[in-house]
DNA sequence: GCAATTTGTCTCTTACAAAAGACACATGTA
DNA sequence: TACATGTGTCTTTTGTAAGAGACAAATTGC
């Protein structure tokens, strides 16, 4: 919790840039850090608490909420006077993965490939310049290592992070990595050019492995699915314990690559 | 195709009530529009279309799509200039399914229950006053049995409308009933009523039964999922061949009504 | 080849939505 | 009893977003 709070608060940087002073923003934007906002909180949350939290105005955003709830993309929660995400929000959701082939076979591969291996699986895509988990699929480990889907993460804290970027220029690197997201958890800070280099790598192999980025106990093992040729639409990733042998980290990486092969558009 | 476009024409009135003249609609509202006619049409629109289609100015309409695709709302779709669903309704979509223990079960269970009989198995619940397929799991007959998640289709026309009803006033009933709704897919009509003292039947028998309503090939077996005593919250359902005999039929009422009851809160 | 349509980007105006703030009504707590 | 703190609904005011329309560029069709 601890943890998922500490990445939570990276999300507070909603869409629309930085407010700097934020009267009389337009509707539709309070709308979108409305749902920013619960996406990062993760539960409901009360009309008051909601204000704050976006930095609306508190009749604002009781009107807003209100036309949200009537139009089912917000639903009011058990208790009475706290909101949530609503059904349409799950349906469009749905609709979504109806359209979008990649995803719908990647979250069936995820879940085969974290019931086979028995580690915690999952998909990564680039969600607006930011690395999200897509979808997650747990595996059987007794200490289950924490990810939840929808997640974002600094890119340069991930394997996949090193393979989404693969392909782009040095200048679209620098734009989507802030100064911030090159410091770990644990305090250490990356090299903007030791990021970069990583990237080259990654690209050069085809997959990407990190130890104890995240956290000290596992390291994540990645691979690349490409939309077209050079151009990755997503990762596949494994993320298991940071003492897993040589061997075994390779069988997985094999395995891993194939998989994500079979989800590439060109074969 | 043709019957999906048929239901999905129903869709066309979205939320803000019947626009009549439609001058200096509120963005939020348009915004509302644009999704709901997205959902309705199930697949990428052109920017131009879009506008046409919910009524809206083409310059309104360019400016909120630059701005959903920016959030990510929405993305633009292949080759370049159509618009459909984004990772981040998915997204929030998925936040839905988290917080909500019933449709997470729900899911669960009807995917279950279609593999077990390998009848085409549904979670229903009411969206906005209007019965919707929440989850749907294909079964394996050779001819399937069309039903999309998501299509919301008149409440008189299905089992677990009726269901959905038990417990309502008259006159909330007549509210969500539209004369429209009365008139079934082959012409016939029904009497309100009739459907009124349906609903009656099915809240005694706690289960409820149609035939040959949507289609004449198929019977509808719907059994409701209580929230609280006397509330139902949604229904599954079983789609079964019309000729499935009364055997056969009690057999999965029964079976169907235990799996509702593990859903519903009290026990 | 020249029309006719569609696409995407602009600018300018004013109708109207967002905000401020007052109000009424619950709570809890010194 | 007073005094915060949170909730939900009003009004009034004013800054601005929605809309009309004009434009160039790209697609169509004949």
């Amino acid at each position: 919790m601890q943890d998922g709070n500490a990445l939570a608060a990276r999300l507070d940087t909603g869409p629309g840039e930085d407010r700097t002073s934020g009267s009389r923003e337009k509707g539709l934007n309070r709308v979108l850090h409305i749902l920013e906002f619960l996406h990062a909180t993760q539960r409901a949350v009360g009309i008051g608490d909601l204000a704050k939290g976006v930095n609306a105005p508190r009749s604002t955003t009781y009107t807003l909420v209100r036309e949200l709830v009537d139009a089912g993309l917000l639903e009011m929660a058990g208790d009475g006077n706290r909101v949530y995400f609503g059904k349409k929000l799950y349906l469009y959701g749905m609709d979504y993965v109806r359209g979008n082939d990649l995803l719908r076979r990647g979250r069936q591969e995820v879940d085969n490939l974290s019931r086979e291996t028995g580690e915690t699986s999952e998909l990564c895509m680039l969600q607006s310049g930011r690395y999200t988990i897509v979808h997650s699929s747990p595996g059987t480990r007794p200490f289950r290592i924490s990810s939840a889907t929808g997640l974002q993460i600094p890119l340069p804290w991930t394997a996949s992070g090193r393979l989404l970027l693969a392909g782009l220029e040095r200048a679209a690197i620098e734009d989507m990595v802030s100064e911030d997201d090159l410091v770990l958890p644990d305090g250490r800070r990356l090299r903007l050019d030791d990021f970069i280099a990583d990237i080259a790598t990654a690209k050069a192999t085809g997959h990407c492995i990190t130890s104890g980025l995240v956290d000290a106990y596992t390291k994540c093992l990645a691979a690349p699915v490409f939309s077209a040729p050079g151009k990755v639409e997503a990762t596949m990733c494994l993320v298991v314990p940071i003492d897993t042998s040589e061997a075994k980290t390779g069988e997985l990486i094999a395995l891993l690559r194939g998989r994500a092969a079979s989800l590439s558009i060109p074969g």
